[in-house]
DNA sequence: CTCACATCCTGGATGC
DNA sequence: TGCATCCAGGATGTGA
């Protein structure tokens, strides 16, 4: 499930294939993604130069030497692969020759982007959540995919303030309020989870209690700012989480999912220090949510 | 407007 | 062993 880590750590293994690399091919397998790719998308590739990789919440943006901007999305189970021309990993590594072994055009490889780097970009995602779309990079503050987005959670401009006053009257819970993009852009099950287990907060909190009636943040609202950064600042650390069978780009595994203190932990003892609690599992709007009744207030 | 819930999709796990 | 059913969840659309 990539959320914001997975999306860097994909990000970072992408940028030396791509970023100053030219389109030279682009093959589409299946344009039927979350919605369909344009009838267009490759023609509008091809022969562009991309010149930087960036990423906005769970978005990766490509910026073109045309003016266009490729926005990318992982869905629930999209990932990017980079293979060298001559068979070889970006960084000379073969992990467990997992890719080597693989034929040369896995089943669900919807999209191929061939780099002049000499490099191929393989767009990989089992059940098409994921999507791509070109806009032209000064119309990319109007798209509606993006505009709506909430502060980026590792930016300076994210603070208990900002928090708070995007939960400021919210009937809903923290757990519901932090999976909400347009609240803080980025977060996903896992790490809402996580970051609500290092804050010491219950998911099941009315958002409206880490700020006071005129939205300035209390004491709860700056140890969840904390939690947020620290978690995602840990996973991207660790490469991401890998679940099932979600790889890197260079095909190792993400090693954060060692690290969950909570997420798909039920029944195993709290790992707050001094805390002899055991956490659970709990559905809140139709997803799981795991924590620890007794440490998270 | 806010909030809860259904929907899209597939592979893997589970149940009988 | 096979076959049916459930479950995972990011983003969006619908309806209350």
């Amino acid at each position: 499930m990539p959320e914001l880590p997975e999306v860097e750590t994909m990000r970072r293994g992408l940028e030396p294939a791509m970023e100053g690399a030219r389109f030279t091919k682009v093959d589409v397998h299946r344009g039927d993604l979350r919605w369909p790719l344009a009838k267009d998308f490759a023609r509008r590739l091809e022969g562009r130069t991309v010149t930087g990789l960036g990423r906005r919440a769970k978005y990766l943006l490509a910026d073109l030497s045309s003016g266009d901007v490729l926005i990318m999305h992982l869905g629930m189970s999209g990932s990017f692969h980079v293979f060298q021309k001559n068979g070889d990993h970006a960084d000379g590594q073969s992990p467990g020759n997992y890719y080597h072994r693989r034929s040369q055009h896995l089943a669900h490889d919807h999209v191929v982007f061939h780099m002049s780097s000499g490099a191929t970009v393989t767009f990989n995602d089992p059940r098409r959540f994921g999507s791509m779309k070109i806009v032209a990079r000064d119309k990319l503050d109007e798209e509606p995919l993006l505009r709506r987005l909430g502060p980026e959670p590792l930016g300076n401009a994210f603070d208990a303030a900002m928090l708070a006053r995007a939960c400021k009257g919210k009937k809903t819970s923290l757990k519901a309020a932090l999976s909400d993009q347009r609240v803080v852009a980025g977060l996903g099950n896992i790490y809402v989870c996580e970051a609500l287990h290092r804050a010491r907060l219950s998911p099941k909190r009315l958002a409206a209690s880490i700020a006071d009636k005129t939205g300035a943040p209390n004491e709860r609202a700056e140890r969840l700012v904390a939690g947020i950064k620290a978690v995602l600042e840990d996973a991207i650390e660790a490469g991401g989480s890998s679940l099932r069978d979600h790889r890197r780009t260079d095909g190792e595994l993400g090693m954060f999912q060692h690290r969950f203190r909570v997420y798909d932990r039920e029944g195993a003892k709290c790992p707050t220090l001094g805390c002899r609690g055991t956490v659970r599992r709990i559905v809140q709007n139709g997803r799981s949510t795991f924590y620890c009744p007794l440490c998270q207030k």
